[in-house]
RNA sequence: UGCCCGAUAGUAUAAUGGUAGUACGACAGAUUUUGGUUCUGUUUGUCGAGGUUCGAAUCCUCGUCGGGCAACCA
């Protein structure tokens, strides 16, 4: 095959827009509302608009589309600037669409004087009543027809405060008896008294959506405007008011929005999560945000990389979240440093190794990158291993510790298990082992083959640490989809802690930066809980696990 | 019941009138001092019915199914 990569629909539309002249350089912008975290999904939208730009010449500006004061805050642009930044875009200008407040508003007086526009004294019920329903026309509202002195006049006294919230509103005028309801007068400014982020109390009236995001594209010369495709039908009206409005001709194009197995992708109802505590932040890394991916390891290169394998159409999908965790530990396994933590231990006493005996063995940092070089561990005579790598009474196909049954511990000794020993309870405290001293990693000469190889920990070496173990949020595939409330599928078991989990020395001096392997476990990162007197691990993503796969096979 | 989108393996996504391909998954095997990694192989698909054409996933018609639209949210 060709190392040529096919074009999805936005490159064929911008490729055809660049041959043929239309434009010089495309611009296009990533819009967030300040309103919450950004997500996974958006994570799509960022790599397409500044991936887009990046490929084919041109520059990206992040806007924030505030011009809901109620519901926006100073926290979300900043985690937001932060989030765009992590992924690895950087935006040629910072916009905020209400930057163009003022010229919003001139455009709103051009509408009125070109009698395109109109100022509606009715409720926002009796609105709602007038618009009629998909399948039946709506009717004219009796302010319909207001002079245009009274509108400019009114307009004039909505913007000096002279009105009550909710009181009037400025409407375009379109046709109620539009086949899109979005055309049927939409309401252009509402009246709200309250404090924006940025502009402070200088308005009380604030644009709607449809008539701040078009003509912020507009005024910035975005040539592709991407959004999802809810959006299709306000199309209709976003080049309406461009026409109008005679101003630069942006192009609004939709593609299929994010969505993933296993989790939900609106942030109302993350929010909701947040705050009912279901989670412990936006940065729970349970959540689908940026952040918590962040928080949990995963790396901004293999986001991207997923971002670009889900590839981009108009149709509705639902990704499997397995895709995302292939490219996580695609990634991971190139440059996490390997070490040895055992979460559930069962010591081993090796009865032929010296008393008071230590050594150091030495293995890979990391067997897929040379370069990262080797590391020593200390090794005596009594280890932890993993509870779940012995079995007293083991089926076939089992390669791990048995009695009687050899395994091998990785980068040291092969080891035999001769002697279980229980306790009153009948539970496995001990387990006797000898060791094969012929056979030390690297100098091997015992000619004997084990199967299995086991991670493991000097007990007198050991130091312990707090292991986060995440699983999915919630327990069905689609919980959007479900009946009833999204928070009764939840998955109670997302969230395990290993309060003390032993590991290997090296661990003492982890790195927030830094990405491990935990041997035969999966991909671990430090948590910012961490402190002095507790380390604390996330894990990023398990291992892909065979065994648990020939288990289920014979069950 | 109006308007607007969409439909290709299990999940995504290509093929732009000329051999239905790729990735993930699944399955089988090889390698392996991580039951990881790596490598090899196998499996599974054009929503339906007509039409145009030498030739249709692609163009046309009619269906079917899925999604969206009745916030002073974005």
């Amino acid at each position: 095959m060709s190392e040529e990569r096919s074009l999805n629909f936005l490159e064929e539309i911008v490729e055809e827009d660049l041959k043929n002249g239309r434009y010089k350089q495309i611009v296009t912008r990533f819009p967030p509302e300040p309103n919450g975290y950004l997500h996974i999904g958006h994570a799509k939208s960022i790599c397409l608009n500044f991936g887009l730009t990046k490929k084919y010449g041109g520059y990206t500006n992040l806007r924030f589309d505030d011009t809901n004061p109620t519901t926006e805050e100073t926290e979300y642009v900043d985690s937001i600037k932060e989030d765009v930044h992590w992924l690895g875009f950087q935006w040629k200008n910072e916009l905020y669409a209400s930057d163009y407040f003022g010229i919003l508003y001139e455009y709103a007086v051009k509408l009125i004087k070109n009698d395109l526009a109109y100022v509606d004294d009715s409720s926002s019920e009796e609105i709602a009543a007038m618009k009629g329903t998909p399948t039946e026309p709506g009717k004219d509202s009796p302010f319909r027809d207001r002079s245009q002195d009274e509108n400019r006049v009114l307009f004039e006294k909505m913007k000096n405060g002279e009105f009550t919230d909710g009181s009037r509103t400025l409407r375009a005028r379109i046709d109620m008896k539009h086949p899109n309801m979005l055309m049927r007068d939409p309401v252009l400014y509402r009246i709200k008294h309250a404090h924006h982020h940025r502009t402070g109390d200088q308005w009380c009236i604030y644009p709607m959506y449809d008539f701040a995001h078009g003509q912020s594209d507009s005024i910035e010369n975005v040539t592709h405007s991407i959004c999802t495709l809810e959006f299709i039908p306000h199309r209709e009206l976003y080049d309406w008011l461009i026409e109008k409005l005679e101003i630069f001709p942006s192009r609004q194009y939709e593609f299929a929005r994010l969505n993933l197995s296993y989790t939900i992708m609106s942030k109302r109802r993350l929010l909701e999560l947040v705050n009912q505590k279901f989670v412990a932040g936006w940065d729970d890394p349970r959540m689908p945000t940026i952040s918590a991916f962040r928080r949990r390891g995963y790396t901004p290169e293999s986001i991207r990389e997923f971002c670009d394998k889900i590839g981009v159409a108009k149709r509705e999908n639902l990704i499997e979240v397995g895709l995302l965790e292939f490219c996580v530990r695609e990634h991971l396994n190139k440059i996490a440093l390997r070490r040895m933590v055992v979460f559930d231990p069962v010591k081993i006493v090796l009865t032929n190794y010296p008393e008071g005996k230590k050594e150091s063995v030495q293995t890979d940092e990391n067997p897929e990158d040379e370069s990262a070089g080797l590391r020593d561990i200390p090794f005596s005579r009594e280890l932890y291993i993993d509870r779940e790598d012995f079995m007293e009474n083991p089926p076939k196909k089992y390669f791990r510790l048995a009695p009687g049954q050899m395994v091998r511990l990785k980068s040291a000794y092969i080891i035999k298990c001769d002697e279980v020993i229980k306790d009153e309870q009948g539970n496995i405290s001990q387990l006797r082992c000898s060791y094969i001293p012929e056979s030390r990693s690297g100098a091997d000469t015992s000619g004997i083959n084990v199967k299995g190889t086991l991670h493991w920990v000097s007990i007198p070496d050991a130091i312990t640490a707090e292991v986060r173990l995440y699983d999915r949020l919630f327990k069905v595939e689609n919980p959007a989809a479900e009946e009833g409330d999204f928070k009764e599928y939840i998955n109670p078991v997302s969230l395990q802690v290993v309060k003390q989990a032993y590991a290997e020395p090296s661990l003492m001096q982890a790195k927030f930066d830094d990405r491990y392997q935990f041997i035969r476990k999966g991909y671990f990162c430090l948590d910012k809980d961490t402190s002095p007197s507790r380390i604390v691990f996330n894990r990023t993503v398990t291992l892909k696990d065979a065994w648990i796969k020939e288990q289920k096979k014979s069950s």
